[in-house]
DNA sequence: CTTGACCTTCACATCAATGTGAGTGTTTAA
DNA sequence: TTAAACACTCACATTGATGTGAAGGTCAAG
């Protein structure tokens, strides 16, 4: 598979791509001609990247990340130093005070917005009956 | 309170505080002096600020977002227009998301440390035992 | 063989959130 | 009264994640 088809697999653009290249998040291997070939798990590395970015990590926390993250959760556990383990304990606390922040944020915006479809519902109906 | 005072109370710099000011996120009166003053409410303000910033929300959404957060939960609801709303239903579906997409990411991690951690664990046993 | 749709690299642009420093005025406390 | 701490504005710098475009190579189809 192409950059192109990868970029529109995964809504992810070239240039991104490229960038994710450049910045060791993922690997490509190159057809004769110099074009990037990707391999069908591409696909899913790709989005994996994209939700931690969208989840406010940086890339070079998401590229230690990633060789923790594989799917057949590869129980060999190479190299972990400690260092990499106080990292992540504390990149998973950031997550989740993120969670809660957001959380707290959301349901404040939902209660507003009951609040002012119910007046507003009142309203209508005051409006009916009058 | 003066913007030292501020900065310090919130642990947001003074920069970032002029910055609040000049994006319309806060608000400040001037002393005859010219030096800002703030209230204490401003602290509450300042945090939440922090808080959504910290989630991922651009400054203009912000400041949209800000007079519906206030806590006296105005009954008023003043100059509620319909596209507020509708923003705000879709800033809502847009934390939610995010708040799933973080939520899969930081169990991810969590799943990967009690991995590492159990074999490690394991490790120490069996060499004490070896 | 040409055209269009790909691909390559390189480089400059942008945007938001910050830092940093210069140059200057103000308040505070020794 | 002077020094330290704080305030002001303005402006340039940086970092990260992106966009955009130029200049050029490749390939498939008409």
């Amino acid at each position: 598979m192409r950059i192109g088809k990868l970029a529109e697999r995964t809504g992810v653009s070239r240039r991104l791509l490229r960038y994710y290249e450049e910045q060791g998040l993922i690997t490509s291997s190159r057809a004769l001609n110099g074009y990037r070939e990707y391999k069908e798990s591409h696909v899913d590395v790709v989005l994996q990247i994209k939700g931690l970015l969208d989840a406010g990590l940086p890339t070079r926390i998401i590229q230690q990340l990633l060789p923790c993250l594989d799917k057949p959760q590869t129980i060999y556990v190479p190299n972990v130093t400690p260092e990499m383990i106080a990292t992540l304990q504390c990149e998973q606390a950031r997550l989740s005070e993120r969670i809660e922040s957001l959380t707290r944020n959301r349901d404040a915006i939902a209660g507003y917005l009951d609040t002012v479809l119910s007046v507003k519902a009142a309203n209508i109906q005051s409006r009916a009956t009058s």
